[in-house]
DNA sequence: ATGGCATTGCAACAATGA
């Protein structure tokens, strides 16, 4: 089984690119985020006509997430339903295969010390709660999306140009400590111990062609899923040419 | 110290991202 994150900057800016990998490389399950629209402006019909399921969950502009596979998605989680009244589509679950597939867009946090980072690291620690009462750590389960975290300082082309961000800060690492506490670990990580292999690039500056990039779209699994990780993987071909995501996908096998 | 670049919604740039 092959699963791929793709933070994918819209999905209508990236429709005729993402059917095109779709239709080429046929991954089981894919984990979409900032679709930037509702789901009336998903191409659910085309993505079908690809033999896949989706289950998509969106909002006008900003954020949004979805999940293709190849099988039925069942038993569908769209948001915490954590009893807090929050209009961003952020977070959406489904079965597939016996595997519990969690599709994140972690706030981005805008500057340390806003409103907008308090809303990130409070929804980190809701996604933790979350997991804590809906999951369990012994059964698969793979969470997987855009966390706008750096996890290590080999995860970053210059972390000191980016320590003390809303991106990489011990406070936000600690957020993602817990969720690995939990009993989550970074499968690519694990497999890259060596680092310096990134999935996001800033469109400005040439951050592409100089590899300025930073690890920040994950997949955290756990021990079931885990062990079963065989291969992980940047596709970097799809940051590049016409009107790429500033993020490519990260992909993982298991066997 | 700032912008760069891209996207959406709206019809001018403002909000947002990372």
């Amino acid at each position: 089984m092959t699963l791929v994150t793709w933070n994918v900057n819209s999905v209508r800016a990236r429709e005729a690119r993402l059917l095109a990998w779709l239709e080429r490389h046929l991954p089981d399950v894919v984990c979409l985020q900032d679709l930037k629209g509702v789901e009336a402006t998903f191409p659910l019909a085309a993505v079908q006509a690809l033999g896949y399921h989706a289950v998509v969950h969106g909002q006008p502009t900003y954020n949004g997430v979805a999940i293709l596979s190849r099988t039925p998605l069942v038993e569908v989680a769209r948001g915490m339903d954590d009893g807090i009244d929050d209009p961003q589509a952020r977070l959406v679950a489904a079965d597939i295969d016996g595997i519990r597939v969690v599709c994140v867009y972690v706030p981005n946090g805008a500057e340390v010390g806003t409103e907008k980072y308090e809303y990130k690291l409070a929804w980190l620690r809701r996604l933790r709660d979350w997991l804590g009462r809906t999951a369990r750590p012994d059964l698969p389960l793979v969470v997987c999306g855009d966390f706008n975290i750096v996890p290590t300082d080999l995860d970053a082309h210059d972390a000191e140009a980016w320590r003390g961000s809303v991106l990489l800060n011990d406070v936000v690492r600690g957020r993602l400590a817990d969720l690995q506490d939990w009993g989550l670990s970074d499968v690519f990580a694990r497999r890259h111990p060596e680092g310096r292999l990134y999935t996001w690039w800033d469109y400005r500056n040439l951050a592409f062609p100089t590899n300025a990039g930073l690890r920040i779209d994950l997949l955290l699994a756990t021990r079931p899923v885990a062990d079963r990780c065989v291969d992980a993987w940047v596709d970097r071909d799809q940051r590049k040419g016409e009107k790429p995501s500033d993020h490519a996908p990260v992909w993982i096998r298991l066997d």
